[in-house]
DNA sequence: AGCGAGATTGACGTTTACGTTAAGGTAAGG
DNA sequence: CCTTACCTTAACGTAAACGTCAATCTCGCT
């Protein structure tokens, strides 16, 4: 943080602090940046994010953690923040979203089935290491402590 | 299918069958089973797939779509047919499930978050449309058909 | 026996998403 | 001024997940 910025509230990042908050490498970011997906201001060669830049990084790695590649990234990204535009492209975003809410529908459904499979198989296996711990607790038979 | 598969009930798939089906090309299949993650029977050189094969199939495809590695969906699909094995493998796998399940609920806050922007992406969309075919109905102004 | 559709095993190519040097520039503190 | 810590571009490297041939082989049918 510099001393102008300290002064007035409008806090800045320099790579190495948001690589470190959002646990990415520069090399990550820069590649980002590289791909379009971030425009941080420059002071001579060096970059300076601003709020708007870290808000934009957490979408694209949420956009990463949910499975996307950079070009749907790009794209999803780039709805954010489209100029409103004549009626066709309006439609057209209006189908990506559709699209996209398809996708991410799906990705819903698959990790809630996935999810209901590991209880299962977390019921399972629970079962399984107490008929180990335990000497074969089978039909009912009471286990008492040993002394 | 044939004659003898059709004659009692239990179907089997060529290579080319599922790939159509799942909408992958046989390539990918072939490479699923490399990685271990499919073992078809053989008859002679050709691989013939049963039921179980099919299932184990969409188990794959789903942690693809969920983002899952060719390696994340190995340990996964491995959970499901491990022997109950003794006592620090189950302490193991049961850990394994604590890690998937941390991922899988991260993800689906991701998607939760997204869907609820998208939402609101196409609200303002929806928004400006309207403006845009409707002439300026601004501050409640009624508007008319053009007779 | 011959044909065409689809199957097989290599083996090399491609794309994505960064990692990893190399070779320096810069700002703050002592 | 010197060090230390961090930043820069540029360029090459790489692991994952298949795609894409090439060169057979095999089934089912006629």
């Amino acid at each position: 943080m510099s001393e102008s910025e300290r002064a007035r509230g409008v806090r800045t990042w320099t790579i190495g602090e948001l690589a470190g908050e959002f646990e990415v490498t520069p090399r990550t970011i820069r590649f980002y940046e590289d791909q379009g997906l971030l425009a941080p201001q420059r002071i001579g060669t060096q970059r300076v994010f601003h709020e708007r830049d870290r808000v934009r990084l957490a979408l694209v790695l949420r956009g990463r953690r949910i499975g996307f590649s950079i070009e749907e990234i790009r794209r999803i990204v780039d709805m954010y923040d489209a100029e409103p535009g004549e009626a066709g492209q309006l439609r057209y975003l209006l189908d990506q979203i559709a699209v996209r809410r398809a996708q991410l529908t799906q990705r819903a459904a698959d990790i809630a089935a996935t999810l209901a499979e590991l209880d299962e198989v977390e019921r399972r296996a629970r079962e399984d290491l107490a008929g180990l711990t335990r000497p074969t607790p089978r039909r009912g038979r009471a286990t008492r402590p040993q002394p």
